[in-house]
DNA sequence: GTTATAAACTGAGTATACTTATTAAAATAT
DNA sequence: ATATTTTAATAAGTATACTCAGTTTATAAC
């Protein structure tokens, strides 16, 4: 404590806890290429057929912009395709390739692992716990599991109760 | 449910809490122009005197580079001071401006509003132990609180258990 | 049927948060 | 004393994650 000024803020922690969750996700893929973001995109992808990409941003909690240019990458690589909707001229859908499958299918594991090393300092009634708490504190602030997608949160969109 | 694909996994939910808690960050500084990680390099620097940047990099879990940038946009902006040291002309001593300062004593009760919004969903013992368990994960992937820091930790340098 | 509004996307700009490579200075080894 | 290694900082590059402004297309109002 002497060596850190580690005052154990919330706000604080969350940050620090992000770090280190994408880092072992990186580590855990060793050579695959795959960030965090792009994973969930991916999944989302995978599991609904034709969205568009205001629907994927809804999906994985993230802004138009940001969504924009992880879908570009990932169509650049050839893990998902991309065409201007036929119903709605503004939207383009997205769908993956079986690239983006096999991808898909040799990460899974991988990221299963992952997430277990990230919480295995916890034992299991804890990690229930932190998870519920996660979950409460996230439906609360964001409406998840609810019908109400509203997006972005990065600025400006949260009032102080 | 039939609306989104939360699937709530530990990651996923990690990274969309650290956008709930940096949007919460923002809005309760309202005018002020102030960022998270802005605030705990100014924090880091005002609890001490003449650190280097790595000093900071380690106190503030962040690598080199972005501790570089940050310090450099608060030097621009005259809330901190730089200079290249005497003892190791390779390092620079950061300490905060009067400026600084100024904004810290504006800022804090603010922020301090602004942790407990984010964490208002849990009740107080709920609240106790997500934060017991949070500060678990990262000391046991971290050392926090201990003498050894490493960072940086956004890749690669977390191998599986 | 035209007009106003809203929605999907894009582009430019800012700020993390890392990577590798490079430069310079200090510490260590022999 | 010199050669090696380590350390502090920077530079360039990539990938989030937002902001706001603008374009295109669709919907709603009238």
């Amino acid at each position: 404590m002497a060596e850190n000024n580690i005052d154990l803020a919330p706000g604080f922690m969350i940050r620090v806890l992000q770090q280190v969750s994408v880092s072992i996700f990186h580590s855990s893929l060793e050579a695959e290429e795959l960030t965090p973001i792009q994973h969930t995109i991916l999944k989302t992808v995978s599991a609904n057929k034709n969205l568009d990409q205001s629907r994927i941003a809804a999906l994985a909690f993230l802004d138009a912009s940001t969504t924009g240019d992880v879908v570009k990458r990932l169509e650049k690589r050839g893990l998902v395709s991309r065409e201007v909707s036929e119903e709605d001229r503004r939207s383009r859908t997205v769908n993956v390739t079986p690239e983006g499958r096999k991808l898909m299918r040799r990460v899974s594991g991988k990221i299963e692992a992952a997430q277990k090393f990230l919480l295995s300092p916890l034992d299991p009634a804890e990690r229930d716990m932190f998870l519920a708490a996660l979950e409460k504190i996230l439906v609360f602030h964001e409406n998840i599991g609810s019908d109400e997608i509203t997006g972005p949160w990065q600025r400006g969109n949260k009032k102080l109760g």
